[in-house]
DNA sequence: GCAATACCATACGCTTCCGTATGGTATTGC
DNA sequence: GCAATACCATACGGAAGCGTATGGTATTGC
């Protein structure tokens, strides 16, 4: 049983400070400043070690400020997987979006757009902390469904059939998730752009390539 | 910086005991039933949560016992891994070497002997922890990379180049990395198998079946 | 049968962390 | 300019866990 504590934890004190938008913009701030490192934290040594009194020390400042912004260690805990997503936004969604041409050529354009970024993400950590943890779970899975779906609706556009996408759409993203999490990933851009053009060709060389 | 302790602790006070078969085989049972629970605690909880204490109530024996099998708590993480190994002892691999007939049939061998085995292993528990502990991420790429590595050799008996084996063998074991690591495994082994024919058609497709 | 040894229980000091209580300072609305 | 409030420091009690010291029992070699 997990408490999903409020976002403010003094909103009695507060009185009706959040009518007020740079103040709720400042605490927010702060508020994310301790996210943040707590997401650091979580990709560095795991949800175990982010702990209250080692993260306030990293921050500078003493767990006073800490229990002013979070009502406890759980508070800060169960809003992380939130702020994780927040976080990366999923640009790569929007890169499909942004993306005209054919299905194909949007597959093209998600790999060059992942060949080009850090490889070592949040994701990882978040998976680590999901094996243990039902409500982080949820929270990686929602994210898991979106991906693998942005890829089964471009398959299924190129011609395939439902259950043919959905199973091309697993080969394609387990790709991605095998490769990070075994940590198989080419350190150069150029290599991984490579490899990104050997799956895509190997992906799709059965399918049309026109409109 | 991480010390390896030798195996036994008081081998100072057991003077000339290892001479003694039997009286080996019961103390490194009681070791081993000491790691056959952290490894059941490890799959629960994480890393984090194998303690010594927790562990002795689980056991329904105190504290007093694990300080003579160990030499401490990293003594006991640092055996797990080997132990880990030790325990599945690959019989994946075994599998393989049973099996005679085509590299396609060596292929199905595997997957309809996973497609039986328990989806819930230990090797997620390992991954996670490997995520942030250095020794034990070596023990997991060695795992990994010798399952790659037999799919590889029978991509390449099948008559494929050798990038060309390697891409392919990746493009296979990462499927199964993600179906566990994503969690999207079928319940029903038939489900399993069903889409484990599937994999083999799509992945051995255009190879020859010959031979 | 009796010492030596394997194995486990109990008790203690030490550290790390949690959460609370309380007080201090700086800013801000009015 | 002065309360109210936002924000942070300090100090404390308590829990959990590590590792050690020490003593108890049961088995085993001889």
């Amino acid at each position: 049983m997990v408490l999903r504590d409020a976002g403010r934890v003094n909103t009695l004190d507060c009185g009706n400070c959040e009518g007020i938008l740079s103040k709720k913009r400042d605490q927010s701030q702060d508020r994310d400043s301790w996210l943040a490192e707590a997401l650091e934290l979580l990709r560095e040594r795991g949800v175990d070690h982010v702990k209250v009194e080692p993260l306030a020390q990293r921050l500078g400042v003493t767990k006073g400020s800490f229990y002013w912004h979070f009502k406890n260690r759980n508070d800060l805990l169960n809003s992380l997987p939130e702020f994780w997503v927040r976080r990366q936004t999923d640009p790569v969604l929007a890169t499909v979006a942004e993306t005209d041409g054919s299905p194909i050529e949007k597959m093209r354009a998600i790999l060059t757009f992942l060949a080009h970024e850090d490889p070592d993400r949040y994701d990882n950590a978040m998976r680590a902390w999901a094996q243990f943890d039902e409500d982080v779970a949820r929270s990686v899975t929602e994210v898991d469904d979106r991906r693998m779906a942005t890829a089964r609706v471009l398959f299924e556009q190129a011609g395939l059939s439902q259950t043919d996408a959905a199973f091309r759409a697993r080969l394609w993203y387990f790709y991605d998730v095998g490769e990070h999490v075994t940590h198989d990933t080419p350190t150069t851009i150029t290599e991984r752009l490579k490899r990104a053009e050997h799956r895509l060709k190997f992906l799709t060389s059965d399918l049309k390539t026109d409109d």
